[in-house]
DNA sequence: CTGAAAGCGCTTACAG
DNA sequence: CTGAAAGCGCTTACAG
């Protein structure tokens, strides 16, 4: 910035203004401050501005890598707070840190980031209070079990179920079952996202008369497995069943299919909160609900810079996954 | 910092000193400094210290988040590659890039970064000239087509080829055939691992007097399903699939089903450099050759950081995927 | 073993 | 509209 500032004969202050646009400069001046940063080839060094504005334009999203997996559904929020972030000139990257808020305490007295966005919440999240009581900008994609006034971005768990069971009761289905995630460890049974969308279901069931029954299961294949067979079990009359567990969606199939069940003649499989990507590997292609990861990370971003830079906060807080027709949702037929 | 200095009665060189261990203190003065750091709750700032020190200790693994799917398999290279740079006290973020170089010429020169991984690598890839003219410590994962001298771990595609068909001639198949991925985008041609990987085949089933047949599928189900159909059609004596497609994977299985062909009764599929999680996602369970990316994203770290705080470079480079049986291959039956 | 001081490359009141 | 100067919070020769 220096060598910036002699080639263009002025002082280093008017070369910042410039490079910042953050006062006005004449035309002719600024025009030889750019023609020299183009024959130099100068980038401000961000470092240097960030200890001295004392901001870094660092966003992090804070990741629990090791509790959850992150497969492309997940990563639709990720880029897309991403791109949003860079519109606006910050970089948004990917931390993982532990449920328990002290990885996330170390990062934010490092003073490496101005502002975090905080995925997979828990209904009593230690990562939330660590935000508040250092004073840390933030906002969630998801939310506590008390989320009024603090900054969050979610899932309408409401209004996605309803148009599942709306689907499913156009095509006849009355016998649902509902197959959330088993909880990797106990922590997680106060998972925001789980613990909504079963109460959604419960209450949506309740609104319709149907019988409601909810089955959890791993997420992975041989999951989905032996929730088909404790359904057909439990529950042999069940002719559609709405899941959020994208990993376990598979295993539904296959283990309908080794009890001689098939998808969607003999039953329906909607799956919830879930990407097209995820969808088309099953086989039939899976009717899904898509989340709206990217509308939620580019609604979470704006949210957290409102905050920082005093935009205006985006007014919706909360979207429906919505309903993309495949090959495993079909009419019902009556079953002995 | 200047408070700790204060409370422990010290200067701040000395708080420094032992913060970060570089110069011998006397243990009563370091005593005293810690329990003020401890009173205090002290975090050095990192920007500052950056700053400072001219090394910010963030490494950035730039991926080309735009043309690949960031999926399970690959993720396992950047979280241990996260690991082993957070043992080193660096920090690792995943940047996405662009192929061209030009997101990543920006990203070097604003002083962000100590180092760079890079993943995907083409046979020609204009972000590793970036890297090069630039000066900027780097560490492939992948390699160009000429990678004498540079600083790269890889997959070891000859290995692991020759491991997959020892594995199927082994179980009595002859007529084995590859399945890669089909090239998103014209550049992608080039891309490293596909043609090596390609190439391994080819030399493999020579050296074995087999006939190779190699075909490509876009990568998701329906181009799985789309390969199985192609592949019935040019060679039906076929018994075997090797595959390195991991998101067609599936679809070949159920291409194949839809033909009445069944995995692994009438035809074996043998899914290379893929995860375990992505294997178990199918039904019959995949024998998978697990791609080496827990150790290969460590290695790449310490690789880079051999050139930045001169630690001994790993001696390994290539690393093979390995084989674990599943359901999906099994003895050679002869068909008509 | 400890300290005074320069300096990392910028931003930002303040003065003109 | 432009500049001189302080300061961001550290590290690091250098001197003692």
């Amino acid at each position: 910035m220096r060598e910036v500032a002699e080639r263009a004969g002025v002082s280093i202050a008017t070369v910042s203004f410039v490079v910042n646009n953050t006062k006005p400069v004449s035309p002719a001046t600024r025009e030889r401050i750019e023609a020299a940063m183009a024959e130099l080839g100068f980038r401000r060094n961000v470092v240097a501005r960030a200890l001295a504005s004392r901001r870094t334009r660092i966003l992090a999203m804070a990741y629990p890598a090791l509790q959850h997996r992150l497969g492309s559904t997940a990563m639709s929020f990720v880029t897309s707070a991403a791109s949003a972030a860079s519109e606006r000139e910050y970089h948004l990257v990917l931390w993982p840190v532990d449920n328990d808020g002290v990885e996330l305490t170390e990062l934010i007295r490092q003073g490496l980031v101005d502002g975090i966005v905080l995925m997979e919440v828990l209904l009593d999240d230690a990562r939330v209070d660590a935000l508040i009581s250092t004073g840390t900008p933030y906002a969630m994609i998801g939310r506590t079990a008390d989320p009024a006034g603090l900054p969050y971005v979610d899932i309408d768990f409401d209004a996605t179920v309803d148009t599942a069971l709306d689907h499913l009761q156009s095509l006849g289905h009355r016998e649902i079952a509902f197959v959330s995630e088993r909880p990797p460890s106990e922590e997680f049974r106060a998972y925001g996202a789980k613990v909504r969308a079963e109460a959604a279901f419960r209450g949506s069931c309740e609104r319709r008369g149907l019988e409601p029954i909810i089955l959890e299961c791993a997420q992975n294949a041989a999951g989905g497995r032996k929730a088909a067979g404790e359904l057909l079990q439990a529950r042999p009359r069940t002719t559609a069943v709405v899941i959020m567990n994208e990993h376990a969606a598979f295993g539904v199939v296959s283990g309908l299919a080794r009890s001689g069940v098939r998808v969607p003649e003999d039953v329906s499989l909607l799956s919830v909160s879930t990407s097209s990507d995820m969808g088309a590997m099953a086989d039939p292609v899976l009717t899904i609900m898509r989340s709206p990861g990217i509308h939620l990370g580019r609604l979470a971003v704006q949210l957290l810079l409102s905050q920082l830079d005093g935009g205006e906060a985006p007014s919706t807080r909360l979207l429906p996954c919505e309903l993309h027709q495949g090959e495993s949702t079909a009419p019902a037929r009556v079953r002995g």
